[in-house]
DNA sequence: AGTTTCTATAAATTTTATTGATAGTTTTTC
DNA sequence: GAAAAACTATCAATAAAATTTATAGAAACT
């Protein structure tokens, strides 16, 4: 048995399909069919049904596959257990950031970043909270910064700060001309929400999922799109909440609009998670430490209260 | 890197010596000294210290080792998903037990254990508790039979039975007309006591220590010396206590000299113990099965006070 | 039925691991 | 302190293994 064996298995497994497997461990096609059938030989089980079309994992493939990744995983980390001894930090680092997150955060930090660690090469990918949860436990990426707590068994998190939600209500609404806005008085009949699954506890996910139900076929909201969240807004469709960080790119009549929380205000909390293997855990520290830094000047929120991203 | 590169590595790291490294792996010297290379290269790290003789780990050396093990650990996993998914109970299980254990335990169970698994190739070693620690934590044993509870992070127990200690009381001893003995009456300056370090909790642990150091130089008292532990006895040096197993082979006229504790009875508690790891399961699961079956008819003791093999 | 898609197989080739022989060190022994 | 022994590294030769190219065969799609 050797790990290449183990990493093809992988990869059949993910796609289902030798082909392609065989293109993404840049390989042919034959020998991932000849190495898998040798380690199947082997252990003398299956671990592919091949009669399935497309090909299916066995009872017992489960399994291996499972203790597969394990050790293929482990066995990154010994090159992992290398550079955290010599202090280098750099190689190929995939993160993932959520839609909400990504256009006013990765600007703030990028910069810094590929200035303080050059040998980093840095992939960045927006995704949703679910495929980076389901890509952070497959190893496709390295770490990812999405709203927290998630709960997820084998994802650490470490919090990178609190943002606070700030209302944005257009002239015509009917709270317009409160100065500060409370959490009781958001009505769910007149609110436009933000996608990522990131809605108010309790009472108010409900609202966010009305609102959801009602408008799927209407509307859809693009990733990134708290621009046309305020357009929208602005066309009267209802009020809408927007993470602070956006309200410092809007522009200044815009600006009227926006309406902060009484205390605690709503906030939401922003982490960097990663795998509980803690791959890569040099990168992903300096990561914390370069979006901390940036992130201290531009947040000072005080009585903030986080609302949890899991619509329970 | 290869499985195999790992795992000669963990074979130098324990024999501190390429040559002998080389004869446990079934190859030539030559082979590790270029595979432990070539992974020194890829990894661009030294894992030996070559000039200290014998060789030495590296502090990263020492980290990789570890994760060596592990890795190493978890293939042999994937044969026992195998295993485990077709019921297979069989290969070579090495177990070990302790001196005070073996002769009485081994006995009762070995024919029953290979008729009934006869495709397992067991190895029965007779090892101290501390060797047998080791050699489960650095994977040289399956598992062992052992006093429990022992505390070990990474080491699981599995309860197989209690055994009661009996008191044995040569004719000249002041407690010889006592019927049953109780714990209280025990006194350190005349007891003889067992090796592994089980001596009773508390206060008469001092005792147990203090005979120890009296007699270092003028005893040896070797591995399954239970007999000459009574012979001893019978020449006046003092009263012993045997485990209950052991009192079933003696002799018709010592068997006068045993004297049963009042309850609740003085008893240790022997356990199955193994890596956390949980490699060859069924087979540990198949140990305990046959063990606890003969044992059930032999030891029949109610009210028992385990004694910790742990001398606090 | 013909075409496409996919996996298995076979032989050739490249790569890698292993060996045997030996040189160069260090340690041990007398 | 010189000779012997023990140990690791190196080199060229060999054996073993992984990979490839080419192709056959089976199943799915049109």
């Amino acid at each position: 048995m050797t790990i290449t064996q183990l990493y093809y298995v992988l990869a059949v497994a993910e796609n289902q399909n030798f082909t392609k497997a065989a293109e993404k461990c840049f390989v042919t096609q034959p020998t991932l069919s000849m190495q898998i059938q040798k380690l199947e030989d082997q252990l003398d089980v299956l671990i592919f049904d091949r009669t399935k079309k497309p090909i299916e994992l066995t009872d017992v493939g489960k399994k291996i596959v499972t203790q597969a990744r394990n050790i293929v995983n482990e066995s990154y980390r010994i090159q992992d257990i290398v550079d955290q001894q010599k202090g280098f930090i750099g190689g190929e680092f995939k993160l993932g950031i959520i839609p909400t997150v990504m256009p006013t955060l990765l600007p703030m930090f990028l910069k810094n970043f590929i200035k303080k660690h050059p040998k980093v090469k840095l992939k960045i990918e927006e995704l949703a909270t679910e495929e980076i949860i389901s890509k952070i436990n497959d190893g496709h990426i390295d770490a990812a910064i999405a709203a927290t707590p998630l709960e997820e068994e084998n994802i650490k998190e470490r919090v990178l700060y609190f943002e606070p939600f700030v209302s944005y209500i257009p002239e015509n609404h009917r709270l317009h001309k409160h100065k500060k806005i409370d959490v009781s008085d958001l009505d769910i009949d007149d609110m436009l929400l933000l996608e990522d699954g990131h809605c108010f506890r309790d009472g108010v996910i409900n609202l966010c999922k009305a609102f959801k139900n009602q408008t799927d076929d209407q509307f859809q909201l693009e990733s990134g799109s708290i621009e046309t969240l305020i357009k929208l807004s602005n066309e009267g469709l209802g009020m809408t909440l927007l993470p602070y960080l956006h309200t410092l790119d809007i522009n200044d009549k815009e600006k009227e609009n926006l309406h902060h929380f009484n205390d605690p205000t709503p906030a939401r909390e922003v982490s960097i998670i990663y795998h509980k293997s803690e791959l890569k855990m040099q990168i992903i520290e300096a990561l914390q430490d370069v979006i901390s830094g940036v992130i201290r000047g531009a947040i000072a929120f005080q009585n903030v209260e986080i609302i949890s991203p899991l619509a329970k």
